[in-house]
This record gives structure tokens, sequence and C-alpha cells, in this order.
DNA sequence: CTGAAAGCGCTAACAA
DNA sequence: TTGTTAGCGCTTTCAG
């Protein structure tokens, strides 16, 4: 320990402490003057802020959480990251959630209902301002209980749990496939197929209730024999398409709960030496990315993951600033974007 | 306030002291018991956990990690959650770590180094466990001094920047396109283009040096004409492939940075009257799920991001129990996946 | 305008 | 095997 040491030795501790006593103030005033807090003097809160600079203070947030309850942390739970259309969901929850000076903490879960549940509570274990969350398949009322006993503001995107008092924002699910119906009997099409959506989740009983409601507004016949329940992926796509082209008569079209699921469809289609938009029409669910650019171009309903994001966003932070809301429910309408992979029957 | 009131009235806040004092043990007590700890008598130990559990309790993390200075968390930055080569990557790493009981906080910002300063300083600010990142187009070493500063165990995924003394681990970028190169030219190909790859980062600049040294192992001249660096995104490959077409003479195939930026290209080569695969070849980089589903089915290079993000959580989890180790690096190979989208020239 | 002091909920010595 | 105690780094009265 021989002379000449400079300060720089033990920088691995720079507190509010550490600043407040190079500079012979309080660690109050520090605080304050950190946050600009105008009720110390312009001059000290510059001194405080070019000291703290210059050794390299962090703010400690776990510190700042446990003291005010607050942790400036939205948890997010979704089950797959790597379906676009919810990438795209957390990316712009990720935007917005930002700023407002909040930072996301993620939890994936496959579809597994006790991953769900182990997530969940991990995610409560740091005291999120709130989570946004879309309900793992076959999500029971009872998963939720712990989550709505914890008063942490929530709410459920995309997906809901029938009889749960949170927040909801989502898409109309039953109208889009309505509206992907009217198109292909509007082209001329009788025996429409409809594929993927599971019943153990909203998105997928409002779909599958678009597509009956719709059959039957049109006087068209529903046939178990051509619809696939199933879960949203490129696989059940492909493999439902197949065993849809089985029934008697054949369907010449079909509905699609995603667009995944009418990329694994067309496909498969192939597969079945058909070709989408020649012989035999898909319309997907979504609209992402890569439907416009597939060829054929998938035709499809749009179902905007930015606006749900913002709005998902919105009002978790109007919950955040108001708990006592009463729970909101928020459906945005789809739309139509015609494309190639839809035909004249 | 009449009688009948049951315990339930101030679940607010059930904390370990709430739990001792129910069970008249001390919060030491309590807390060795939930986490485990044999030092406890298994009888107490199932006391306590009956009784937090019937409480409600949930741990506190903020406090534990105040106390115990690990927070358990990792915090993430990527540019785009959106692409999905990242996404998957994302996903992996969120399994990863959620395996050895900590969470992803998640951090995005474009290709804007600034909003990366910004979004790096607050990740450090929740005092993560370690980090893994992706450095934004044009990082600077400068970027990352406070980060290094900060001692926080850090490994640079997919990108690297030139200096940094992090842990990395990435692809064999430069073999992957001369994978590539080797395949059109053993079809017969002698001018071929390369789109895609920003020069402002490693990837990028690795993938074209790729490009290079694979021509000019095959004797093939660098045609300045042929080559469009620019982001890894479906629009650039739909421009680029324009402008590369005006080449004279023009050239038969193209290597793409990313199976975005081969998507985006083969759309532009139909927009100019020209299929993939029949017309001009295509090979991509990534295999993104789409890649084989597309039509024409994409040759490309699969570069394994679920290795990539398993290897990172590894090297992430082993510098955490040990930051003393020296930086490490690690490419995985990349591997030629024959489709349809590159043909005999 | 600034300081003193208490306390958020937890864990880790150390003592009993 | 369990209890006592101190303290992690911050914010927030309340005084001065």
């Amino acid at each position: 320990m021989h002379g000449g040491n400079d300060e720089r030795v033990d920088q691995g501790r720079v507190t509010l402490q550490a600043i407040a006593e190079r500079l012979s103030v309080s660690t109050a005033t520090v605080s304050l003057a950190l946050r600009g807090n105008s009720v110390v003097a312009e001059a000290t809160r510059e001194r405080v802020r070019r000291v703290a600079e210059e050794m390299g203070y962090v703010y400690n947030r776990s510190a700042a959480s446990l003291r005010t309850d607050r942790s400036q942390i939205v948890a997010v739970g979704i089950h797959d990251v790597t379906n676009p259309y919810f990438a795209e969901l957390l990316g712009v929850l990720d935007e917005q959630v930002g700023e407002v000076g909040r930072s996301l903490l993620l939890g994936t879960y496959g579809e597994s209902r006790e991953r769900q549940q182990r997530v969940l509570r991990t995610l409560k274990e740091y005291r999120p301002d709130g989570i946004v969350f879309c309900p793992a398949d076959g999500s029971l009322l009872e998963d939720f209980v712990s989550l709505a006993a914890s008063r942490i503001p929530a709410v459920q995107i995309a997906r809901y749990v029938e009889g749960l008092a949170f927040d909801f924002v989502g898409c109309d699910d039953c109208g889009a496939i309505g509206l992907g119906i009217d198109h292909l009997v509007e082209l001329g099409h009788r025996r429409i197929a409809m594929i993927g959506g599971s019943e153990r989740t909203s998105t997928g009983r409002d779909r599958l209730r678009g597509y009956r409601e719709a059959l039957s507004r049109h006087g068209l016949q529903y046939d178990r024999a051509l619809v696939q329940t199933g879960h949203g992926t490129r696989d059940h796509g492909m493999r439902a398409i197949g065993a849809v082209l089985q029934a008697d008569p054949k369907p010449t079209a079909a509905v699609c709960f995603s667009d995944l699921v009418a990329f694994g469809a067309m496909l498969g289609l192939r597969h079945a030496g058909l070709e989408a938009g020649q012989d035999f029409s898909i319309v997907g669910c979504d609209d992402v990315a890569e439907a416009a650019l597939w060829f054929p171009a998938l035709t499809t309903l749009r179902l905007k993951p930015r606006d749900l994001g913002r709005h998902a966003a919105a009002f978790l932070h109007s919950r955040i600033a108001n708990p006592a809301l009463p729970p909101r429910r928020l459906v945005l309408p789809a739309e139509l974007v015609v494309r190639a992979s839809a035909v004249p029957a």
C-alpha cells in the first residue's frame, strides 16, 4: 500500500452516501438533487450531478423500489415470443413502457398452465408496477386468483379468461373471421373450412364462433368435418389442411386461425398438389409482415398488434395511476386485406 | 366495523415479519425455512411454509436483492424483437435463464446508439446479475466503458465490438457466406451479388469479408456494383435487388445478409419479372422458420439461434459464478441447407 | 434551502 | 435448532 493511490481504488460502491460525503451534504440533498427536485438550489443540483457522474454513480432501483413501493417494472407474460404477432406486441409494449421510464420483465410459458403459474409467481416477486399477460391455452379462472389477490394492476392482452375482473384489450376475433367468410362467400365459395383455433382459448372460441355465425348468416351449413381446431402453428396448418381435404364434398376454401396457420396450410396444399390462389382459397388472420410477401400474397384479416400494444400500455398506466378503476374491455376492429390467396370459386 | 371480520382485512403486507409473529418465531427462521435451509427443523420448515402459503406471502426480491447483491435478473439488450432470428434468441435465453431461477429484463433500441445508451443505463439500475446484449449498428468501444466499469458480467451475442473485453458468442459469419458462395459457384454462377449487411456491424463486416474472400478463393473478381450494403430488413432486400440488377453484366445469383433480406430480394425479383429458383438464384442466411416454407423454399445458411442462446446463457452463468474468468469467444459453425431458391446458372 | 433519522423487507453473522 | 441484531441504499417526513 505505497502512496500515490487515487480514489478509484474502491469504486465498487458508489452510493448516495458516498456522494454526500464527498460533497459534505446529506444524502437527502443528493437524492433530491439527482431527481431534479427544485427544492434544492440549482447550483447544488449541478454540483451533485457532476460529482455523481464523475464518481460513476448508478441509481439502485432495488433500494428505491423497497422504499417507495414502485419498481418501474412492467411484467409481461406470454406464451411465445417466437410468434411474429406476439413478438410485435412485445416490441410495442417495450417502446410504450420505455417512454414513461419503465422496463419490461419478460416471462414465457409456451402453452403450459403449469409454467404459466411458475412464471406469474416469479414475476410477482419482483413487485412489478403492473403486468400484462396473455393467458396460456386452457387457463382457468383459478389460475389467477393469487394474481388478483396481489392487487397488481393487470391487463389481459389478446386472450381473456371468462370471469376474470382484469382489464382486457384484444381484437374482434369473432368479427374478423366473419369478414373473412363474407369475402369468401362473395367470391362464390360455399364449402369453407376453418383451420386452427383452440377451444381452450378465448381467441379460438371467438374465432370459431365467428365462423359458425357467419356461415349461418349466409345460410351455409356447419359441417364438423370442415373444422380442424388446434394451436396456431404452421405445423398445425399443414397437417390440418390435409385432413380437411378428405371431407366430402371437398371444401374450396379455408379461413385460418392465424397467418402462421395459413402459411402451413398453403404449404400443405402444395404437398397435395394444389396451389392457394388458384385451386383453393386461403384467408389468414393477423397480417404479420410475412403475409404480404408470400407467394401467393396472403389475403388476411389485419389485427394490428401495434394498436393492441399501445392500448394495453395505456390501460396499464392509467390503472397504475388509479387502481380503483372498474375493469375495462377494449375490442379493436379487424379489417380485411385482400391479396392473392383467395380467388373466385 | 361490526364483528365477524376475519384476518383477510389487511392482507396487503404479508412480510417475513408477519409470518414470524403469527408463528412466534424469528424472521431469520422464517427466511431460512422458506428457502428450505436444512438448518431449520423439518417440522418448522413445514409449518412456516404452510402459514406463508395461507397468508398469501410473496417473496420480495427487491428487498432480497438489496441485501444480497443478487437480483436474479438477467438483462438483455437487443435492437429488435420483431426480427425472427432475435425473437428466437430471446426465447431460448428466457428458457435457459429461467431454468436457474433467473428472469429476463428486456430493453430494445432499434439500431440507435443513443437509445442503446439509455437502455443500458436503465438496465444497469436494476442491478442485473448479468447482461447479454447485441451491440446496435455503429456502436463504438466508448459506448460500453461505463458498462465495463460497472463490472456486471456481460456477454455480447451475435455481434461484437472490436476491442471490447466481454465474452462473445456468435456465428461464423465469414464462413457462412463462404459456404453460400461455394454452393453458388458449384452451381455454375460467376456473377454473384451480395445484398445487405452494414459495415457498422461485426456481422455485416464479417459476412462482407466472407463474400470477398470466397470470391477470390474462386478466382472471381470483386465488383463494387454487385454489393448493396444496408440493414438486414426485408425492405432493404427488395430495394437492393433492383439496384444490383442494373449492373452490367447482370448477376445471376445473390447471397443475402439474412433470410429477411432474402425474402425481400425474392419479392423484388418478382417485381422485376424474375423468379428466384428459376431465373435467378438466391441464398439467405439464418434459416428462420419461414425459410423452409417460402416458395421457392429458401436455400440458406443455418445459424442456429438456439445454440447461440444456450451458449450465451452458459457463458453468462459461468461468468456470474466466476467474474475473474478471462474473456471468451465462441464462434459457432454455419451449415448450408440446400432448398429450392438457388439453381444452376 | 439543507440535515437528521427512520424504515422499506430481507439476509447473514453471531450468540444462545 | 432458533433468536438478536445490524444493515443493504434509498426516500421521506420533520426540524432547523
